[in-house]
DNA sequence: TTAAAACTTAATAATATCTTAATGTTAGCT
DNA sequence: AGCTAACATTAAGATATTATTAAGTTTTAA
């Protein structure tokens, strides 16, 4: 999952995205409102996080303009206002939910979590396809009863091919959704990942769940 | 364990505050009603120690409300009210106990574990794992027969891994619960006092408990 | 007030992960 | 079948993360 934190303040950013690579997202950072204007409408996030008072564009701006063009991204609103005024203005600016700083970086993680199962609309936390299990809350995967231990990247790609079980997904698509805005696409990284991760997820197993779609990608699926 | 203080008198406050402290509590205090419903709503916290006479919003509002907005965070009520009525308001009210001033602070203390063993689901006091077993109360740990000496900071940080054994615990979600809101996330504390635990907890035993998952964070259990 | 203990920072070493690139294999087309 | 392009696999090099150490700073307790 890809995330674009949109905040001025360095170091709360910086903070907010060193926690979110630990959850397993891949981040993007902007600095002020038309930076982050900017990605949003040229990238494809997952996730925004917007700071409302923030230098060139104001927060709120940036939501209504995005909604304008038609970017449905979920936007979750950072605002040091508490007034209740304030909150309703954000949600009526497009955004999904907003959240009063200071905040614990917990109660971040929850309502993104929210978010995420919302626009996918997931009830469960818990992705799965005949016997593979994915967590991605608590960062685990497991094949049956057989646990399946995986690094970052492996994990993301396994996590973005359950989340779209039953499509094809191409390499693009991974390479947008599991890397950030720093990286160069044109290279085999997605099969040599896929490789790795069907000695973890499908040796030894007689249904082969990782699919190659020829010309077109991979795909994940019961069968 | 992070607990927040909302108590306008400084000095019981404070008091109370280095007690915990000692314990090995993050602490957080809030001088008035709004402050403390401010915090309580923002951080995550495991306890809240909650007067009810407080300048802006009474105790009991703060309460209601921190209910009605569906935080669950054990709430201790303390109050200079002894009268059964009072007590019953507090209970309706969504606290899970109060206790009435003047207090010993080992009461207050033997009621705040109540507290967290009951929102833990613990019927057991003692946390443990292979053979390594931990008493959050008497702040005792060893191994096998071997006693373990741990300092403030390192016993918050096993207990907080022992809480959450089996799984994957991140740097932020350590350094959220063992220091308080104030703290620089962006240092190597927590892997500095992984290291010394690993040195007092780990070496010389064949069966290494403290785990460490690439990228993500630590993980205690059994193997 | 002072000494000891605990905590924090920062630098360097060790290690795991990621990336590239080369080579081998397979699928789809004529 | 043979050819080509796409995909799979491997392994070595580059990068990023984590471990460890030691020195500085703060806190605690006598």
């Amino acid at each position: 999952m890809r995330v674009l934190i949109i905040e001025d303040e360095r170091k709360l950013s910086n903070i907010v995205r060193k926690g979110l690579i630990e959850e397993g997202f891949a981040v993007d950072q902007a600095f002020d409102g038309e930076e982050g204007q900017y990605l949003a409408e040229s990238e494809s996030y997952d996730l925004i996080i917007l700071d409302v008072m923030l230098p060139k564009i104001n927060g709120l701006d940036v939501c209504r303009s995005l909604r304008n063009k038609k970017i449905t991204t979920p936007i979750l609103i950072l605002t040091a206002k508490t007034t209740v005024e304030d909150k309703v203005e954000g949600l009526n600016v497009g955004a999904d939910d907003y959240l009063t700083k200071p905040f614990a970086f917990t109660e971040l993680k929850a309502r993104l979590q929210a978010l995420l199962r919302r626009s996918h609309n997931q009830t469960q936390t818990i992705l799965q396809v005949d016997d593979l299990e994915v967590d991605p809350v608590k960062h685990t995967a497991k094949r049956g009863n057989k646990i399946i231990s995986l690094t970052p990247k492996e994990f993301s790609i396994l996590e973005f091919l359950l989340r779209h079980q039953n499509e094809v997904v191409t390499r693009t698509q991974i390479t947008e959704h599991v890397w950030d805005y720093n990286f160069d696409a044109l290279s085999n990284v997605v099969d040599v990942f896929v490789a790795t991760l069907r000695k973890k997820v499908d040796f030894g197993f007689k249904n082969k769940l990782i699919q190659t779609i020829h010309g077109v990608g991979y795909k994940i699926n019961k069968k």
